[in-house]
This record gives structure tokens, sequence and C-alpha cells, in this order.
DNA sequence: AGATAATAGTTGGTTTTGTAACTAACAAGG
DNA sequence: CCTTGTTAGTTACAAAACCAACTATTATCT
């Protein structure tokens, strides 16, 4: 690696890359329904995997507890979830989404296949696949 | 894309990918230098294209003025680089890495160079370049 | 049972970022 | 020149992220 730049470090070349890819699809969950980045995470989580825990969001999702409270507060300000105690264990909430919430998760989804749809027409054919294989390993997913 | 999850959208996959590749070398340069996401980019900007002015370097690096701005600030307080007034065009400042920033920058060189080793080591033979060109192109440096 | 530790989730105070407005210097057209 | 516009960089205020300490509840160990 004689030739070390900043265009071969993969950390850095990841990073810009997924700056780009999230740029556009940031400004719909943030101009269409006021979001954040953490909250369309945990609405997607719920929205895909159905109800869940705030610890398991943040196991998923790899976020720290204080993230998921405050996301979990502000979809709940906005009636997008509703939370329910366990009968069993009182600490544990069970998360999911309302009728409201499912809607922007829905209209969301479907602006996310759109969005992914064209990120992979832009690569060539078979890229994306072995894109994904390579960056869940890279996250630690897979091993 | 009937089966849509999170581990297939791109945009939420890179982001993983890109998070967990930058936690330990983001170790590295807070722990040992105290420096922030930002001002190792600026250093590393400098380091390696040697003198450079703020825009350049947030043209280069995708980073907002006032980041540059305030990355420069607190390279500068720590005595990594210095300012100069550009003679013809008072508003312009070249900036460039003192020797402790050169120092520093050389250290991190090599952290940088052996991390991305062991990144590249863990993929299979041949993948990490092909991912550094798929990358390159999402994050729009390459057509 | 009773003390101790562990887990789920929240809250408070500090740092960092984002957005917009700002100063200073140069450029261009009349 | 002298308005108007543009560019380089900074600053101020609000929004968001980070980290540590906190409450409440359950699990463990003797």
């Amino acid at each position: 690696m004689a030739d070390f730049n900043l265009n071969t470090f993969l950390p850095y070349l990841l990073n810009q890359a997924a700056e780009a890819a999230s740029l556009s699809f940031q400004q719909v969950y943030k101009d269409r329904y006021g979001m954040l980045r953490t909250e369309w995470r945990v609405l997607f989580h719920l929205g895909l995997y159905g109800q869940l825990t705030a610890s398991e969001i943040g196991a998923r999702a790899s976020l720290h507890k204080t993230k998921v409270s405050r996301a979990v507060s502000r979809l709940e300000a906005r009636r997008y979830l509703s939370r329910a105690r366990d009968t069993a264990d009182r600490r544990v909430e069970h998360l999911a989404l309302t009728p409201a919430g499912q809607a922007v998760f829905k209209d969301l989804r479907q602006v996310a296949e759109r969005y992914d749809a064209d990120l992979v027409a832009a690569l060539p054919p078979g890229e994306a696949q072995r894109l994904r294989e390579v960056l869940l390993r890279l996250a630690g997913r897979e091993a």
C-alpha cells in the first residue's frame, strides 16, 4: 500500500458513499414527515418486523438505548407508534406502529424500494447483490 | 423487490458498514489525539495533498465550510496546522501542517494503512478493489 | 427473605452539528 | 468610481448527539 490515499481508505470511502446514498432519501422522510434518521430506522424496524421492544430495536440497528428512547418518544408524540407494558416483566415495553404509523411506513417503504432500485440500476449488473454481501460482512451481521 | 428489508436497502447497509468500519479507527484518533471526525479528515487532506485552502478541503471532502472552519480552528489551537493569507487575494488562507501536525499525520497514516490492510484481508481476494470502485461511484466521485 | 447485581428505559448537562446571518475582500457592469 | 453580486471564511443560535447518572423492576446468590 505505497500509494495510500483517501480514495483507497475503506472507512473513508464507505462514509462518503453512505452519505451520498442517504442524502436524497433523507430529504424525503425529513421534509415529508419531519423525521430524523433514528426515527425512520425505528419506524422501519417496527414496520418490517412487527412488534419489538426498544432493546431489540437497539440491538438490531446498533443504536444506543438513549437514541432509541428519544426516537420512540418523538414517534409516539406524532401518534406513529404505541407502547404496551409487558405484563410479566413491567420494565419492558412492546412497541408497535399505529395505523397512522403504518401509513407513513407504507409510503416511505415505497420511496425506499424505488430509491434502492435506482441505485441498483446505476451499478453494473449483479454488482448490487455482491455489494450487499460485502457490506453485510463489514457491518458484522454475517461472518 | 418483493422481499424488501433493511438488509437489502443499500443506504442503510452502507451506513451500518461505514459505522462498523470507522469504529476502531475512530478510537485511535480520538483517544490518542482528542480529534474529531472532521479534524482527522482535514489533517489527512493536508498531509496527503499538501497545502490547501479551506474551500478546497470542503470541496474534496464534501464538508460544509462551517465544519471545515471549526476543524481548522481546533487543529490550529493544537498547533497542528498554520494559516497563511494569500497575498493576491486576502480572503484566502493557505493551510499547511506544522511539523507537529505532520508527526500526528504520519502516525495516523500508519494506523490507517494497517487498518485498511486488515479490512482488505478479511474480504475475499480481489473483492476490496472491486468494492472501492463501486463505492467511488456511489460517492459520486467517478462517473 | 434480604442484599447485590443486572436489565429496561429515561433524564440532565455538555459537546457537536446544522442553518442562517454575518464580515471582509474581490469582481463586473454601468 | 460606485453600485451590485460573488466568494472566503466566521459567528450565533437552535437542534441534535453523547455520556453519565438516574429510577424502576427483575434476577441471582447466600
